[in-house]
DNA sequence: TACCACCTTTTTGTATACAATTAGCTGGCC
DNA sequence: GGCCAGCTAATTGTATACAAAAAGGTGGTA
């Protein structure tokens, strides 16, 4: 692996876990020793970071780690639905075969994995919720809607969300997963739009009951 | 100024002016050569063009000028519609009486300017459109949305919009301005976002029959 | 003449050394 | 005792040197 994607990955998972707190300070010295990696490619994942939203530059003082108000949640809970929405419309306008296939597949999981809650299943639901919005994205064939969605998305407070799902919260996730590949199979934009919007509303009404 | 600043900024210009052609390669030396300062403070600007959506890195082939394909371009105006006509529904609802009246004066002096046309009229109304919209963002107040818009306004195909805009288009976009303040100012969310959707429509429609 | 291996050159990726700016502190002065 | 000047240490910003990888050309061979 490259040095700077090392430091990328290493800085980051600081960041999510909470090693880091949000406001708390980073400095270039501390995440080059941290990555065993030179300060060159540590300014490379920082700049990425910075652009992802999970630090901000202060002029000549180094990176410091967002902290994200409940005001900004909120805003970022209604432009996912917005982005995310839109999303799926062009989804149901342009997926393929192979794409309904895919994540029909990735919903199916899900809904086993949130029925069964075998060991781990946290993780593992997780990384099949990503990967099913990832593929919806790729499905909607717009890459500068993907690249604005992964800075939505990259944010803290995704990961948190999930952690604080319930379990009937995890199957109606699952639930919506299912109906939206219906609606994509179907061609019915609004109908695929009104979905994932829920779907996103649900997601903050547990996200804004927790925090 | 900073000689990755300078460098961000030469490149930039480079590449929006057409020297640099969209497709063609753009090597750290050429940049660090043209902008007379070392590689290192170079990578910063690319990586920073790269985010803007300016150029794009191929797997160790380093970085080639983003080309815009009809489809691209598209979906592009119709995110910009859907952000800033959220942001005009943010502004509606939070705009302070410092905001309209510095909205105001930005779209007054628009109009006059598209209506004398005195030379360099062009250059100034472009710097009072962006800065007409970029002050709607501010007072729309969030953060993340200003963000994703930086990220899409900042696409080539803004500013040669502009350059193909006709008389009519000019004071009709002025026009728009005009109205979007008055939106603003009297709280009405909806009559804001439907002008917004309007206006950058309009562009669209420039745009499309241009190229 | 076509094709393949190898070498050269170019270009990116990383480390390190140095410059410049700044924050925080220490000591002296009022 | 409080406050300001100046110094020190820490940190960012930049340049340069070197390593690694890859593209492209060259020569030889079938």
């Amino acid at each position: 692996m490259k040095a700077a994607e090392h430091a990328y990955n290493t800085l980051r998972a600081s960041i999510i876990d909470g090693t880091y707190a949000p406001g708390s300070r980073v400095t270039e010295q501390e995440v080059s020793a941290a990555a065993g990696v030179s300060r060159t490619p540590v300014r490379e994942a920082l700049q990425r970071l910075e652009a992802e939203g999970l630090l901000s530059f202060a002029a000549h003082q180094g990176a410091v780690v967002s902290n994200w108000s409940h005001r900004d949640a909120d805003d970022i809970f209604e432009l996912r639905a917005m982005l995310e929405g839109y999303a799926a419309r062009l989804a149901a306008k342009r997926a393929s075969q192979n794409d309904i296939e895919a994540l029909r597949q990735l919903a199916t999981e899900q809904s086993l994995e949130a029925k069964n809650r075998s060991k781990g299943y946290i993780e593992r639901i997780a990384d099949l919720n990503s990967r099913f919005h990832q593929r919806l994205q790729l499905a909607a064939a717009s890459s500068k809607l993907q690249t604005l969605l992964g800075s939505l998305s990259s944010a803290p407070l995704v990961f948190q969300t999930f952690r604080d799902y319930a379990t009937e919260d995890l199957s109606r996730s699952a639930r919506h997963h299912m109906e939206l590949v219906d609606a994509i199979e179907s061609g019915d934009e609004d109908w695929a739009c009104a979905v994932m919007n829920a779907h996103v509303m649900a997601a903050r009404q547990v996200f804004n009951a927790r925090h």
